[in-house]
DNA sequence: CACCTAACTTAATCATAGT
DNA sequence: ACTATGATTAAGTTAGGTG
């Protein structure tokens, strides 16, 4: 069975694509993981994400980091017999993450992105995040479901089903041994920042964080700012208070209240032990990421035009970065194209604009678009009645992701599951979408300034000090927050890269005008 | 250059939504 | 109950960062 790939693999699938830029974590970091690994090898969706936002990394990186790690501590003690899977196995109450809604719409973009490569690398699959509002984690999942399920697909070829071996999709055509990296020369691609390093997971607000939370910093201003991949969205943070535990009853039960409302008390379901601490949380955003590389894989020629829209010659540097976040610079990118979206649509039978989507997806046009104020509302996420607003329309239909630091973060992920409306999920959505980013990233070796953790809060433990005095592992003495300090520091900012039009079209069907584009 | 380990793949399986 | 498909896991592979 396995065997199988090995071989074959070496013509690599990932070897177009370009994997995403590997994560190097801090020492803090791995004590932490390594210190909850011991008490739950397989921890849950909420637990992961906790961890995230204390580590300042995406979810998803988390979990890889368990898949390894588990399998790390498995190749070195020959013998697992002893433990395995059931340790963690109750963990009744929280265990995966909420399965993720994937619309047609959405799901029409992925299918024709699989057909023309099975195998996307990280920029493809950003992208297709930003189109989709998925993110980018769901889709790698579904790349490899669909994989797993469809096997050549559109190959009508007949005949071969090349199918693992990576190269299978694309590579068939070529010659291979060069595609391995990355495209030559043309957008240097990650190498530079990290550009595709966005945040996924969010971390979310501090406001107040119930007792053990974990307390982050939030990025200057009081609001953050929730983009949209799409679409660009502001989104005023709701103010902390309106998160208060005390009594605002956010309606929905279901949905997972953020810490705030949680109680500590609560703990892990999983655990075994020592009293684990870790309060449930979870709240769930997703941000989004930006365009950010383009790129390409270009392996599929064939199919379509492929324009690498990603011709774009994105500038790594900084203040590149920093504008690309903003939507400064894609906007009024010189660039004849608007490229990176418009590459990808090509092939789409009808182009379905994004706008397009949305409004059939909520099915809404005429509501009048609250005023920011509203909007602040919305995200407090007051009761839903029955009546989405139309900002949580347009925000659950697109999925907002807010994103946060934007150079260099690589982190976060976001839980996000994305909901037609009609689904239940909605207030999860909108909750979702109202927890403003707010930690900031590390990387950047430049500011000394916003650790990533809460760094002085001398009344907050941190998730560490807990799992130690559970655990009473003890190994690191991380007392000192200064340590993560060292580099993070950016500042959230958000991007959102949206395509003129439809932003301009957005526009056009807020408050104000009626008619969307015309 | 070797080693460690993050990132990725397949295959199997569990879980859940929709019928 | 059945089907479709998202999520998770184990096991193996690839490749980036470091010493």
């Amino acid at each position: 069975m396995a065997s199988s790939s090995s071989s074959s693999t070496s013509g690599g699938p990932i070897a177009r694509g370009s994997r995403r830029r590997r994560l190097v974590l801090k020492l803090s970091q791995k004590d932490t993981l390594q210190a909850l690994f011991q008490q739950n090898p397989y921890p849950g969706i909420a637990t992961r994400e906790r961890l995230a936002r204390e580590l300042g990394i995406a979810e998803s990186r988390v979990q890889v980091w368990f898949q390894n790690q588990r399998r790390r501590r498995l190749k070195q003690s020959r013998s697992p017999s002893a433990n395995m899977r059931q340790d963690g196995e109750g963990a009744p109450g929280e265990a995966r993450r909420k399965r993720t809604a994937i619309s047609p719409s959405q799901t029409r973009i992925l299918v024709q992105a699989f057909t023309r490569d099975r195998f996307p690398g990280i920029a493809a699959r950003e992208e297709l995040a930003r189109q989709t509002g998925i993110p980018e984690p769901r889709i790698q999942i579904w790349f490899q479901n669909r994989r797993a399920r469809h096997p050549q697909q559109s190959a009508r070829g007949p005949g071969n089903v090349r199918a693992r071996g990576p190269g299978g999709a694309s590579a068939t055509t070529a010659p291979a041994p060069e595609d391995r990296r990355a495209p030559p020369a043309v957008h240097s691609t990650s190498p530079p920042l990290g550009p595709s390093q966005t945040q996924e997971s969010m971390p979310p607000l501090a406001a107040a964080a119930p007792l053990g939370a974990p307390t982050f910093w939030v990025p200057g201003t009081a609001s953050g700012v929730c983009v949209g991949q799409p679409l660009m969205f502001f989104v005023i943070q709701p103010s902390p208070m309106a998160l208060q535990p005390s009594e605002k009853p956010p309606p929905p039960p279901q949905v997972a209240v953020p810490w705030a409302a949680c109680s500590p008390a609560d703990t892990a379901p999983w655990q075994p032990g020592p009293g684990a601490i870790l309060p449930p949380l979870q709240p769930e955003t997703h941000i989004r990421r930006r365009p950010e590389s383009p790129v390409a894989e270009g392996t599929a020629p064939l199919l379509e035009p492929q324009p690498h829209p990603p011709s774009l010659p994105r500038s790594t540097s900084l203040l590149d970065e920093l504008l690309a976040a903003t939507g400064i610079l894609e906007t009024q990118a010189p660039s004849p194209e608007p490229g990176a979206d418009a590459g990808v649509h090509p092939a789409l039978p009808d182009p379905p604009s994004f706008l397009d989507e949305l409004l059939e997806a909520t099915g809404l046009g005429s509501s009048q678009a609250p005023s920011p104020g509203a909007a602040a509302d919305a995200g407090a996420h007051p009761a839903l009645p029955g009546t989405p607003s139309f900002l949580g329309q347009l925000l659950e239909a697109t999925d907002i992701a807010a994103s946060q630091a934007p150079s260099l973060g690589p982190y976060a992920d976001a839980g996000a599951h994305l909901a037609l409306p009609g689904s239940p999920s909605l207030q999860d959505e909108l909750l979702a979408v109202t927890c403003i980013p707010g930690s900031p990233g590390p990387s950047l070796g430049s500011s000394p300034v916003i650790p990533g953790y809460h760094p002085a809060l001398p009344g907050s433990p941190s998730l560490l000090e807990e799992i130690m005095a559970a655990s009473s592992i003890q190994d690191t003495p991380w007392s000192s927050p200064r340590a993560a300090a060292d580099e993070e520091g950016v500042e959230a900012i958000l991007e959102a890269p949206l395509r003129e039009e439809d932003y301009q079209a957005l526009l056009d069907m807020l408050p104000g005008s009626p008619g969307p584009r015309a």
